[in-house]
DNA sequence: CTCACATGTGCACACGTTTGCACAGTAGCT
DNA sequence: AGCTACTGTGCAAACGTGTGCACATGTGAG
């Protein structure tokens, strides 16, 4: 038999890869035609005669074939991955906002390459991994992240978008409620209903999300010629929250009769605490406002009066950021502030 | 001067590349090395003398330079990438899963691409998407997938885990807890403690972590003399499950005094009915048990009885699965069981 | 019939890395 | 000195796709 001998002199002329995977190459020696043609079954933009083109579909499809996107990617020099950095993945208004962006990229035909920074950690260490990667774009939130990196993500051309979190940088873009504005809708509908001592319950002093809430806070309440009565640290989570405004309230303060909270987790850990181990009523005695609107806080036992954060229409415009490269002009024009609203509901 | 002539034949010759990305040619142009003697500093098995690797990692360094991954996927026909499936974000299980398998994966190298099933949807749509991505690795939790998108994957020769489900196909992994035998140990503590009309809340009938549960549940009743009083579908949510509990204690059944939830949210759903539209006492008249051990079940306001799922063990044993390729052997050793431990709060 | 032009296809190179092979140099051993 | 073995480096061919260019063919106008 001349069987074995039949490619003499080609050298590794193995026409069915080892991985079983077909390739366009394989396809086209099959058809008859170019691979280049193969290619261009598969681009819309391309010009091929219609037949050529269905004839290719159809047979890439009984053959199970369909373009390397890795191959792709590395030809084009963009990947289609959308790098999304998520810190406290515990608040729940992250995961409704991770199921919201997953969607939304699926629609405009990019993938969701996920980083979930751990509790203490810090994004830094995970932007080499990431950029190594080549996503066409990042998008952090509740996370933070150092300026050098930022600038790193800049010298490599990769656009970035903090969603739920300002920065003071130009050159990167921020998608936000309009927290300042909502602080102050807060304040006002509280004093408005009669409340005379209210406090807040910060998240991180650092982050402005909570920093803003309280600014706008304070601000509508000297509106209406109050102060703030006292301010704790809840470290954004229930339990945290729940704590603090028990020794805020064992302290024997000027009887606090409206509780602001930075978060509804957070605003769910105080209500706890109010009914768990306080004989103090929601709302008659203690009013609590919260911030989100999750799920939870629409549940009967909870029904928290909160702010409304419109998640959909902020991870549109964050998307459609993506696709601007990175902010031309000032600080101001780099943040976008979505507006919010203000649910009533049972305990203010 | 001669300067503008001095690469004269070179067609293409530009040295710095539009996207600003410095490659490992350029490196090597500029230490004067080949560009494999760059690679070979980056790869710890490659044999390299010590001076010259540290030499080209300080230089890199210096100038911001990492191996793109996507050409190393290309050549390696290993992406490193593993593709997460996920449906029902709303379940506060899956971000706590979804956190644990980013951190994991991520200690283990890999990155995690993640796909979100909406709601109504099926993980079917999403495979073309993925396998174009060519992924080492496919877990999928809390959504369906037909048999024939799986044994595409076998075709394509990627490995496939599922996650929280158990499926009767020898050539996939199944991780799970050993839910019939918490179901049996469910039943037998309820007995145990004086309950004699028992009901369980499902999710749907169709997956096998619901019906495992209450196979185990049934049986565990059985050995006690027992029989299931009730069986409604909450269909894995907090509202679904109210208001399937809220008809189920309408309708005047023999007074059940024991709900077992198949998880953990449609046991808050049942909680919240029983304490804010019945004059029922949890524990006293009625005992209710959930599953999976949310973060919120500890909450003191809730103090939710339920069987805790070991989340940290389950994702270890599916990330070793991944490098095990596919399953050789029975259905029976395709499937891993990690055992549950029943949490005894103040609800049973 | 010639020219201009539009259409469809193939060729070959590029994308940035990895890796088998060859080869120069050095060391160890008889 | 000669042989073997080992170390470190360069060369060039992959990996699977996209795309500019050339070219063959068809089409209509003058």
């Amino acid at each position: 038999m001349a069987r074995n001998t039949f490619p003499p002199e080609s050298p590794v002329q193995r026409s069915a890869p080892a991985g079983g995977r077909i390739t366009a190459k394989d396809l086209a020696k099959r058809i008859g035609v170019a691979t280049s043609t193969v290619t261009r079954a598969f681009d819309p933009q391309s010009r091929i005669s219609a037949d050529v083109r269905q004839r290719i579909l159809a047979i890439a499809d009984e053959a199970g074939y369909r373009p390397n996107a890795i191959a792709r990617s590395l030809n084009r020099r963009r990947t289609g991955i959308v790098a999304l950095v998520m810190g406290d993945m515990t608040n729940p208004f992250y995961p409704a906002a991770l199921e919201e962006f997953s969607l939304q990229l699926r629609q405009s035909g990019r993938q969701l390459l996920l980083f979930v920074v751990p509790p203490g950690g810090d994004a830094d260490e995970l932007m080499p991994q990431l950029l190594q990667y080549q996503v066409d774009a990042i998008v952090v939130t509740a996370a933070r992240l150092s300026s050098h990196m930022s600038d790193l993500c800049g010298r490599q051309g990769v656009p970035l978008v903090f969603m739920n979190r300002r920065v003071d940088d130009p050159t990167v873009w921020s998608v936000c409620c309009d927290n300042q504005r909502m602080g102050a809708a807060v304040a006002e509908y509280l004093v408005n209903s009669g409340r005379r001592a209210c406090a807040f319950v910060s998240g991180d002093p650092n982050v402005s999300t909570t920093t803003d809430r309280l600014l706008g806070f304070e601000r509508g309440l000297a509106a209406q010629g109050q102060r703030l009565v006292a301010c704790v640290q809840g470290g954004y989570s229930y339990e945290g929250a729940r704590d603090a405004v028990a020794q805020l309230f064992a302290a024997g303060q000027p009887a606090i009769d409206a509780v602001f909270c930075a978060n509804d987790l957070m605003a769910l850990g105080v209500l706890s605490h109010l009914r768990m181990n306080t004989a103090l009523r929601v709302p008659e005695d203690v009013a609590v406002v919260g911030f989100d609107d999750i799920r939870a806080a629409a549940y009967p036992e909870n029904a928290l009066t909160t702010v409304h954060q419109p998640l959909r229409e902020m991870i549109e415009c964050a998307i459609r950021l993506l696709d601007e490269g990175r902010p031309g002009g000032s600080v101001a024009e780099s943040l976008r502030e979505i507006p919010g609203r203000l649910v009533l509901r049972s305990t203010a």
